[in-house]
DNA sequence: GTTCTAGAAC
DNA sequence: GTTCTAGAAC
């Protein structure tokens, strides 16, 4: 190990005040948004909160130090940078494969605890105070995070008997030795290693928090309750307790099985194997964000760049509603009926609402500073292919380096036509409804090679684990590529389909993923997964490289090479609101989500009391 | 994670 | 009457 990697100077604790914390949308997010905010300031060494920090980690205060000293230290999020650690959020996230950033981690970790203490030693507590450091098993935040925190644990914010008994506990406190024996015991007599979870064993790590009795640390003296804790801790002059760590097992912590796919994988394990079993190797899902509605109310069509306020998409947007459940119709035949005709164009507030899942993204925890793509369903064919079939535009997402990339294409759809009613009907809709606009949409969020990309897409139907399903009234056959890759784009494992003859549907069946892809290949010989790779990312290269300011660039080719071509008309071509309006929508998450959010539920309520009336 | 508060425990 | 806990809301 190189110890110049985790050198830490002399260090003084200087804890802020509360104020110094940036607010955050939720308490939940309120360590990445930290994390953010020290990837986003320019010399984040000067703020308050910051104790310490290296390229690769950060030590920050706690807002509610449990004792005299309490800092966290976290490993910081690296834009496009492949550090495992991006993708533990707990500490069941980690796999012995963390082992050697682990142990990086604990030296920088004990380092930084060695200073602290030097720093005490001249003081009057430094008799009794020594500093420990771990994880809590069941941590409330994420991602992981290690206590480096006083033995005195006296503290006006120890509060509560989980308080107590979440640093105090010998084992729901688990130190970064425990963490370390119990990886390495898996080298030891587990095989094969790599497919083995940390499995923190939650009942019995809950009934510690609940019902363990509270012992004084120096004593082991029982307490009646959380104020008499405190008080005997205050006063108890007993000399503390040296703890043993070389060599300890941590009795909470356990270990469970699985396929390393990613965070996604938990979520839709099924699609995250599909991917693999293809041959694809770029892409890595990551989280799974859920998915939204976008009613529009039959207002009328409205250029991109004239909405006013993001009142106009936020009252659009239903954050509980899914897609609905496909029904079991496979093997059956249906006819199509003759509906009201309804076309509709795929203009504001029918289609370009990415702004929407933008803000639903931020609002679920996406980080957009942190996502270098935002693609639409058709992106991935299109780098994929090199044809340009559609108006594709890239542009910065304002306000921040994520780049937008989306067809623009201006078509019309009619809601009569058979695929829309074979779309209602698999889903147990009245096949002759053309009065229902409402679109259901899928956020997640994908390492595409060393890249973030957050995918928006248009989603049908939804399986029994509420997992995507695409629907087609033709054959994937003639979509090919294209629709193996607006699978991927829409994170649907499966689809459903039926062939068409003009007057019914015939042979309704629900293909895999990766048969749609068999099929394809087996169609076109000379096509290999490889290439389709190398060109998405090439592709993502080229866009990177060329996007160099704030205007909309529309994506051409030549010779099949990607170039960015300033767009002529960038008022009738935007793919966001005016800049004020997408900001606000954006960012007002990170610091105000509380009050868009509330703004949200007022304008929905307003909205069905309308309805009721 | 905290804050707030009803009502149980004392 | 006060102290303390636990659950919901944020």
């Amino acid at each position: 190990m190189d110890d110049a990697f985790v050198i830490v100077p002399p260090l003084s604790y200087r804890p802020p005040n509360a104020n110094d914390f940036p607010e955050s949308s939720s308490w939940r997010d309120a360590l990445f948004n930290i994390l953010s905010l020290i990837e986003t300031t320019n010399d984040s060494s000067r703020l308050p909160i910051v104790l310490f920090k290296t390229d690769k980690y950060v030590c920050m205060y706690d807002k509610f130090p449990k004792a005299k000293y309490h800092c966290l230290l976290m490993p910081r999020r690296q834009r496009g940078e492949e550090t495992i650690f991006n993708t533990v959020e707990t500490l069941n996230d980690v796999t012995p494969y963390h082992s050697d950033e682990l142990r990086e981690f604990h030296i920088l970790g004990k380092n930084i605890a060695r200073r602290l203490q030097e720093s005490i030693q001249n003081t009057s507590d430094s008799v009794q105070i020594t500093i420990k450091l771990g994880y809590h098993a069941i941590p409330s935040l994420k991602p992981l995070h290690l206590h480096i925190v006083s033995s005195d644990l006296d503290s006006s914010y120890i509060t509560r008997r989980n308080h107590v008994q979440s640093f105090t506990s010998s084992s729901f406190f688990v130190t970064p030795d425990a963490l370390e024996n119990h990886l390495e015991s898996a080298f030891v007599s587990l095989h094969p290693p790599m497919s083995l979870f940390v499995d923190v064993r939650m009942q019995r790590a809950q009934s510690i928090l609940e019902s363990a009795p509270m012992k004084c640390t120096k004593c082991d003296r029982v307490a009646l309750n959380v104020p008499d804790w405190k008080r005997h801790n205050q006063y108890c002059t007993a000399m503390l307790k040296q703890t043993r760590s070389k060599g300890s097992l941590n009795s909470l912590l356990g270990w469970c099985s699985r396929e390393y796919y990613g965070v996604a994988a938990s979520r839709n394990p099924n699609f995250v194997k599909e991917i693999n079993h293809i041959g694809f190797s770029i892409f890595l899902p990551q989280r799974d964000l859920g998915y939204y509605s976008w009613g529009s109310k039959h207002v009328p069509y409205k250029p991109l760049r004239g909405i006013e306020s993001e009142d106009e998409i936020l009252r659009c947007i239903n954050v509980s509603d899914k897609p609905a459940r496909l029904k079991p119709i496979i093997g059956q035949q249906v006819e199509f009926q003759s509906p009201t005709q309804a076309v509709i164009k795929n203009t504001f507030p029918y289609g370009q609402i990415m702004a929407a899942g933008l803000y639903v993204a931020s609002m679920r925890g996406i980080d957009i500073n942190a996502t270098d793509f935002c693609f639409g369903g058709s992106v991935l064919g299109m780098l994929a292919t090199r044809n340009s079939s559609g108006t594709f535009i890239a542009s910065f997402i304002p306000g921040t380096r994520c780049i937008l990339v989306v067809n623009r294409e201006a078509y019309s759809e009619n809601l009569a036509s058979s695929g829309f009613q074979f779309e209602r009907y698999a889903t147990g809709k009245d096949m002759n409804d053309t009065v229902d606009t409402t679109t259901v949409n899928h956020l997640h969020t994908m390492r595409v090679g060393a890249k973030n990309v957050l995918f928006i897409t248009e989603v049908h139907a939804v399986d029994e684990t509420d997992s995507p399903i695409e629907i087609m009234a033709s054959d994937p056959v003639i979509w090919g590529l294209n629709i193996l890759l607006q699978m991927i784009s829409s994170g649907s494992s499966r689809i459903c389909y039926g062939q068409s003859d003009g007057q019914a549907i015939k042979n309704i069946s629900l293909q895999s993923l990766s048969s749609v892809a068999q099929y394809f290949l087996q169609q076109q010989p000379c096509a290999d997964i490889q290439t389709f790779e190398q060109n998405i990312l090439s592709g993502m290269r080229d866009i990177a490289a060329q996007l160099v300011d704030g205007r909309l660039y529309r994506v051409n080719f030549s010779l099949k090479n990607i170039e960015l071509v300033p767009e002529k008309d960038p008022i009738q071509c935007a793919v966001l609101p005016r800049d004020s309006v997408a900001t606000r929508l954006i960012h007002s998450i990170m610091k105000d989500s509380a009050g868009a959010f509330e703004r949200k539920r007022r304008l929905s309520e307003v909205d069905q009391n309308k309805g009721e009336c």
